[in-house]
Order: C-alpha cells, then sequence, then structure tokens
DNA sequence: GATTCATATTGGTCAGACCATTGTGGATGG
DNA sequence: CCATCCACAATGGTCTGACCAATATGAATC
C-alpha cells in the first residue's frame, strides 16, 4: 500500500509521443528540426523501434513530422508543416462518417469564406487578384468539363482564402472545399440544366472578384454568402444520400 | 516499354490506409463497426502486421479509428468518432510551430464564435442554457483560482458551441478554445489588474448569456465578437512570445 | 579535377515471439 | 437448476532482430 498504482500506465508509442510534443509547445523543436534517427530515439526512451514508428505515424498523421529515408541531412524524420493535407484528410472521413452533416459543413464554410473575402478585400495584392482572375478564366472556357470547372471552381475560392493571408482560415477552406471535392463532383454530374447552373455560377464569381477589386469588403462577403447558399441550394437535391444530408440534425439547423 | 513504371511504389501502409478509407468513403464502414483483427487484416491485405498497425495509428490520429483489447465485441479495432480531441492536438501544435500565428487563430475564433452564438440564439434548448448558467455560476465565485477560471471560460463557451447544433463548428470552437488553454492560463497568470480584467469578462459573459436567452442573434454575436476582441487585446501584452504572435503577418491582419 | 563506386546511415518492411486484457464457455459446487 | 469460478482463446501492445531500398559521403580511380 504504498503508491496508488498509476491508473492506466503510458503506453509505449505515447511515451515517444509526449516526448516529440512536449519539445515542440516548448518551443526546442521548430520546422525543419530533424528528429534523431529512430532506433537512436527508441534506445533513449527504453522503448522498442516499432513504438517510435508508431508515434511518429501519428505524428505525420496531423502533419507535423515527415520522414524519408537516406542518410545525411535530407534523410531521417524532420518537423514539417503541411496542416492542410492533414485537415483535408480529416474532414473527408468524418463528413464521409456523418460525423459532420453536410449541412453543417456548409454553415461552417459560409462562416469561414464570409471572413475570407473580408479580409481579402483588405489585404489582397496583385499576385493574388491575378490568381483570381486566372481561375474565372479557366472556368470561362467554353463547353467545358464538368471535373474541370469543379477544379477551377475549388480554385478560385483557394485564390480567395490565400488572399486573405490568414493561413488557418485559408487551410480551412482548402480542406472543406477539398473534402467535398468528389460530392460536389457527383451532383454536378446528376445535376440538370447544367448549362444554366454554370452561367449563373460565373456571374457569381465574377460579381465577387470585382467587389474584393473594389475593396468593398461589406459587398464581398455578402456576395460569397448568397453565391454558397445559392448554389447548395441548385445542387442539394442532387447530391448523393450516401454523403450524409442532414438525417438527425435540429429543427433549427438547416441552410 | 510497357509501363511507365510507378513513379513511386504505394507503401505498406498505406496500402492498409486506402483499403480502411475507401471503405469508409464508399459508405461500407460506419461508426461503431469492427476491423477485421490485425493478424487477419495482414494477411488478407499481403502486408505485415506492423504495417497495419501503423495505418491504424494514422487513422486513430484522425478520430477515426479507436483501438482496444481484449476478446468478443469489446476488443478489437472499431470505426470510432472522436473529432475533437484530434483536431485540438492538431491545432495546439502547429500553433507552437508557428505555423498558424495567433492573430490567425483569434480571427478563425471570431468568425466560429460569431456564428455559434447566432445559432444557439435559434436552437438552445433549456439543458443548453442550463450548461451555460453552470458554467457562469462557475466564474462567479469569489477569489476564484486563475486556472479554475479558465477552466470554466472554455466551459462557457464550449458551452455556447453545443448549444449550437452544428457538430463541426462545435468541434472547431472546441479545438481552438482547449488549443489555446495552456497560453490562456499563461497570459492570465502575468497579466496585472487581474479583478478588473476578470470582472469585465463576468459582464461580458453575462450580456451574451441573456441575448441568446432573449435569442436576439444580432446583439449575440456582436457581444461575442466584442468580447473575443477585448479580452485579446487585454490578454496580448501578457502573451509569451513563445506562443508565436504575428512575427510575419501581412500588414492588414491584426485584429 | 571530375567521375565512379563502396560504404554507412536511415527509414520501410517483415517474421516471430511474448505479454496483458478481456470475453466466453465449461467445470464445479451449492 | 442456478450461481460462481476458472481455464482458454482472441486481440491489441510490445519487443527483438533481421533484411531491403534509398541516399549522402568520401575514398579510389581515371
Amino acid at each position: 500500500m504504498t503508491a496508488p498504482a498509476p491508473l492506466s500506465a503510458p503506453r509505449a508509442f505515447e511515451v515517444v509521443l509526449e516526448w516529440v510534443e512536449s519539445r515542440i509547445l516548448a518551443g526546442q523543436l521548430h520546422v525543419g528540426d530533424l528528429l534523431p534517427p529512430e532506433r537512436e530515439l527508441a534506445r533513449q526512451l527504453g522503448v522498442s523501434r516499432s513504438a517510435v514508428r508508431e508515434a511518429v505515424r501519428t505524428l505525420a498523421a496531423q502533419g507535423v513530422l515527415r520522414s524519408s529515408v537516406g542518410a545525411g541531412g535530407a534523410g531521417g524524420t524532420a518537423v514539417t508543416a503541411v496542416p492542410s493535407r492533414a485537415l483535408e484528410r480529416f474532414l473527408r472521413l468524418h463528413v464521409a462518417l456523418a460525423n459532420f452533416p453536410v449541412d453543417d459543413v456548409i454553415q461552417a464554410r459560409i462562416a469561414l469564406e464570409r471572413l475570407s473575402a473580408r479580409l481579402a478585400t483588405a489585404n489582397a495584392r496583385a499576385s493574388d487578384l491575378a490568381a483570381m482572375r486566372e481561375a474565372l478564366a479557366a472556368m470561362d472556357v467554353a463547353g467545358i468539363d464538368k471535373s474541370a470547372f469543379n477544379d477551377a471552381d475549388t480554385a478560385y475560392h483557394v485564390a480567395i482564402a490565400g488572399a486573405a493571408g490568414n493561413r488557418l482560415v485559408a487551410d480551412m477552406t482548402v480542406a472543406i472545399r477539398e473534402s467535398m471535392r468528389l460530392p460536389l463532383l457527383d451532383a454536378f454530374r446528376n445535376v440538370g440544366e447544367w448549362d444554366d447552373l454554370v452561367d449563373g455560377l460565373r456571374a457569381q464569381h465574377q460579381a465577387i472578384y470585382r467587389a474584393i477589386e473594389e475593396r468593398d469588403a461589406d459587398r464581398a462577403e455578402d456576395l460569397v454568402e448568397e453565391h454558397i447558399r445559392s448554389a447548395w441550394h441548385r445542387l442539394a437535391p442532387s447530391f448523393d444520400r450516401r454523403w450524409g444530408t442532414s438525417e438527425d440534425s435540429r429543427p433549427g439547423t438547416q441552410i
């Protein structure tokens, strides 16, 4: 009856996780820094190499570590910074699991893209505007393929998010848009009156661009919201039930 | 010169990842479903058990899988749904890596909590309001400990997010608030005029609660924004530079 | 001095073993 | 017949040790 006995002994890979995380949170590990070799770290922490590898996989899944083989500085496991991929996979999977009803995602997207649009009117540089025009031009091609249009559409929204200059909002926007790329393409394929729809989207995109170019924040954010809402209303009926549209949402959650 | 030769052979654990992900995205795997035992899955896919385990760790890091030992239905690896933990770790690490400047995070938080407040006025149930009142009461204790106040503060904002009924927004809000719990506690400890500050926060919280209770969406979201902004202005000077406050933000990105 | 090649380093993978936890069903005893 | 207990099997967690593949480095060669 000496010690209360630890209720749950930390698992081996969690020891490694803790080692890396605490160093990152304490500012001792920065982007670009190399971790010790797996064998060495395993020896240091008194765990097996498999435990180290599982911890590394966990952090790599968060976009925090990146491993590459080979000797010298190019090889090894390093601290990295690619949050968007990780966020995208995260959203894609949880949306598919109906953890996040599509309606909820659209609502979040509106809030984020409103902010993006507002910030973009303040922060957009010439190069940002050029990227937006490029995406607009790509969508303007007559008789454009649905898939190509979808890609350019994504690129346009991503360009706005990038122009906003807020990395978190930009990454979240990218992740949301990318996580819905396939479902949206699916809806594009099934929707009727494609030509009519695409003309409307083009006009809305152009209007948003003008608002940003003219630095009219209020107009820009309202146009963005209106754009997302109307597109969603148009596409929702063609949206495959597979993607989990509002089954059990609360009464007021509709968009 | 037959095949273009795969530029990068899929790694073993990616085969497993693909196997699980495609089944989730195709709707063949739902929350609660059990995966085959690791040994069995390894055999099926022709990879080693370690490869399976690394893939499982990757998906567990996203909050998509959960493993537990033991025989029967209780043991095994199952599809799960705990996105908030995963999001929280994700944000905490990337904020610490200065991938996401704190100013950016605050801005995103404002956008999300504005939405939460608006939705809460429409969707809050009696039990949600009770949870909010409970957090308010916890913050009202005279001479309250800074750490306890911080916890109750978090609980209050989380309660609003929960009342909104949008799971994605709620999880993002929780993740953002939780990821800043330690830095905020740090700032609390260093800030001067604590009593004055905490009185102001209490009053703002109460005002937000009344707006939600009275179902005044516009007032609620404006009060929330004002609350977060003023708290941040108050705390920013005491914020440890370690947490990466706006070093290289664009000119217009200040809050 | 440039090129080539052996070598060391490092992550990626695998096989096989043992442990700890947990449910199950059969044996045991009332 | 029922309740209790226990051996056993299933499953994830961990470890060891080995080999492969990619990559940088430096020595040997031209």
